[in-house]
DNA sequence: GTTACCGCTAACCTTTTGTATAGTGCTAAT
DNA sequence: ATTAGCACTATACAAAAGGTTAGCGGTAAC
């Protein structure tokens, strides 16, 4: 029973690791923010997230890609043009922020009266 | 109008990132729950959080304390013993980690079924 | 025909984060 | 007297994350 409970917990625990692992980093939410915002392409997408290299930007697509938040297509004219979009599973994490954001906001306040 | 929805999601953003600084990091998570199951010595912390040194687990201890999470209880007895206990504040959390652990394990479950 | 934009990638460097090992000063048990 | 536990800190190191610079092959504009 109290082996239950704690296998439980370690079960939510890396349950929370994975959450945290694909929306953590330094530019994840820059990039979904970029993406919400109808910016579709690469270049424009850098442009946005102020201070983001193509290097880190390539990748952070590539994780959102292999997550299942964006969807990369490539449209074979010339010049060839990729888009960016998000997809609805996107949006599952709109919860998430919600309570994120307001928790953040609660803390720093609370902090920031503390001083 | 446009400028103002800008601001206000920059700061929803930036509310987010102190909400992931606070409890990200590898082992933040492992010692609240440590602390939940009721230890409160420094050796029984480390000893229960399987893998982290003294070092790491005394920085993890100072910040969460920083951050209002935790009180850290000096006794001078000889030998002077030191508790580490959960605030009320900590329990502010509760919900989080229930909504990061929800959608993690959605996603999880997700991930796996598309393989 | 040089310049500039597009969508990247490679090589390398720095910063941040976490690990390993040892050791401090204290007490208490063997 | 040695050993072990307590609550740490110091030093050094390794791994991961992120940043810098340069460049590729293409098109299109001047």
């Amino acid at each position: 029973m109290a082996e239950r409970s704690t296998t439980e917990c370690t079960s939510k625990l890396n349950a929370i690791d994975d959450a945290l692992y694909v929306i953590g980093g330094k530019w994840k939410l820059r990039v979904i923010a970029s993406l919400r915002e109808g910016h579709k392409r690469f270049n424009e997408i850098q442009r946005v997230s102020v201070g983001i290299s193509a290097r880190v930007l390539s990748n952070e697509l590539k994780e959102l890609e292999m997550n299942g938040f964006v969807k990369r297509t490539v449209h074979t004219q010339t010049p060839v043009v990729v888009e960016y979009q998000l997809t609805d599973y996107a949006d599952t994490l709109g919860d998430l922020f919600l309570a994120l954001a307001e928790w953040g906001e609660m803390h720093r306040d609370k902090i920031r009266r503390e001083r």
